[in-house]
RNA sequence: GUGCCCGUAGUUUAAUGGUAAAACUUCGGCUUGUGGAGCCGAUAUCGAGAGUUCAAUUCUCUCCGGGCACCCCA
């Protein structure tokens, strides 16, 4: 172990960043950007709170929040002990932190539910792959300390529609409802009592699971497990009244919004601390399955994408040290993957402007009061572009015009000594010279 | 975590058992008060380390990193 860690840190100078992390910048950065602005934009029409909770947390949150028996909890943590001896671990998620904090600031005395929008990076150590990273992107929006149907079908309704608004085709939410205390554990015994009774047929790491979760043998990929799944009880069966009333509801709900759904009767999700209703939810783009599906192995199609998931978790609160429960139901959203894919309508931050105006400057004089007169312009709220390090006038014109930016202001020696710009139309080469103490009005009159 | 493929300038690629070629980009120089210009020049410890060899970027191994399929998930 510690052999290794010696050699990592010789072997790349510590020149590179930490697998499965990446430096965002520029295009990438500003596509993350768009996208949580308008996340944050519709999450804010339906009432949802902007909530920011730290990336590192004791780590009893997640082991006894998320629970052991997860990928999550069992593998991939980062985890750390602190000078003062206390375990934290960087964030696999958002939903138990996020009722930490609705615990920890006494939030039960709020109206309910209290609704929140959570985003920021999360971090699990998994082999990294496209579209999954070490350390990725998550949105979640959450309503906390109300266990009505129709706060699940709000929170489904905004996730969806912030996905749609971010391109996304051929959205697919396959649904499920796992019961509440009431009817989970009856159901658990069950299925737990089948498998035991096809024990012999059972992979080994199935056999596993039958002790620590068994539910998670319900998504296994493995071929005879899949066959012995078909006869398994499945859990809407065994929803005792009130989850099954609850369950329909929100079916009936995503029925009147016209939100396809296909109930997945295996469906049950990798984190235990759900409740009732689970979801997750799926993209595919054919342009891109297709060209990599020739350029591989020339089978069909990829697997689609899982682009975004959620569910209810009405237990949460007790499992994390709360003294009472907390109903509450959350969608999360992997950002990474949204916008990486090739639907992605690449929205852009309202901190970006387009210039309309290129600045150019010409000999030393001129640099010297080009600040000041950008400045000016940056005070009138005119976005501008410029290129100061550069000195000829030609090359300065060719980046405007690369750009396509309809005007430029020259200021150049002379006009610099006379406080005037140069105002040129780059569609017909007129230009105009033009006092300093006019220049806004005339580029006021310029936009009209 | 398992299996397979990959790793040459910032980027895309080339060649080779004898320390690497080109294009584009970037930067610098010359020229340049008016439209993507031109010319000159610079930039690679061939992912890292070890081994085989007279000699390795080229072969072998380990590690690091990337991709794909599992596992799992967002």
């Amino acid at each position: 172990m510690k052999k290794q860690k010696n050699s990592k840190e010789k072997k790349n100078n510590g020149f590179s960043s930490p697998r499965g992390m990446r430096d965002l910048m520029d295009e990438e950065y500003y596509n993350f950007q768009g996208f949580f602005e308008k996340a944050q934009e519709i999450c804010s029409y339906y009432g949802f709170k902007p909530i920011d909770t730290p990336i590192l947390e004791h780590k009893e949150i997640f082991t006894s929040g998320i629970g052991k028996g997860t990928d999550i909890v069992d593998k991939e943590m980062y985890t750390l002990k602190t000078k003062g001896g206390d375990y934290l671990a960087l964030r696999p998620e958002h939903t138990a932190p996020l009722m930490r904090a609705y615990i920890e600031h006494g939030m039960q005395t709020l109206p309910q539910p209290v609704m929140f929008y959570h985003y920021g990076p999360v971090f699990r150590h998994d082999k990294p792959q496209r579209g999954r990273y070490r350390q990725f992107w998550q949105f979640d929006l959450d309503a906390l300390g109300s266990d009505k149907s129709i706060m699940d079908a709000l929170s489904i309704k905004v996730g969806m529609s912030i996905l749609e608004e971010a391109g996304a085709e051929k959205l697919s939410i396959d649904i499920n409802s796992i019961g509440d205390k009431e009817c989970r554990g009856v159901y658990i015994k069950e299925l737990t009592n089948y498998y035991r009774k096809h024990i012999s047929k059972l992979p080994v790491i199935d056999r596993k699971r039958l002790k620590i979760n068994p539910l998670r043998i319900l998504d296994s990929k493995e071929e005879k497990t899949r066959i012995i799944n078909e006869q398994a009880p499945d859990s809407v069966s065994f929803l005792c009244t009130s989850c099954k009333k609850h369950f329909k509801e929100v079916l009936e709900y995503l029925e009147e919004m016209e939100i396809n759904y296909n109930i997945n009767k295996n469906l049950v999700r990798g984190l235990s601390y759900y409740t009732r209703t689970v979801f997750e939810v799926y993209t595919r783009s054919e342009e891109e399955d297709l060209s990599a599906a020739s350029l591989n192995t020339g089978q069909a199609d990829k697997a689609p994408v899982q682009i975004a998931s959620g569910g209810r978790y009405d237990y949460l609160a007790r499992q994390i040290g709360g003294k009472k429960d907390v109903p509450a139901v959350g969608f999360s959203i992997g950002v990474d993957r949204i916008v990486e894919s090739s639907w992605y309508k690449r929205l852009s931050p309202r901190i970006l402007k387009k210039p309309k105006i290129y600045f150019i400057q010409l000999g030393p004089e001129a640099k010297l009061k080009s600040l000041s007169v950008i400045e000016i312009l940056r005070k009138a709220h005119i976005p501008i572009a410029q290129s100061l390090s550069r000195d000829s006038l030609s090359s300065q014109l060719a980046i405007a015009e690369k750009l396509s930016i309809p005007h430029v202001i020259i200021l150049g020696v002379k006009e610099a000594l006379e406080n005037s710009v140069i105002v040129r139309d780059m569609a017909n080469r007129s230009q105009d010279t033009i006092k300093l103490n006019k220049l806004l009005e005339y580029l006021k009159e310029l936009n009209k």
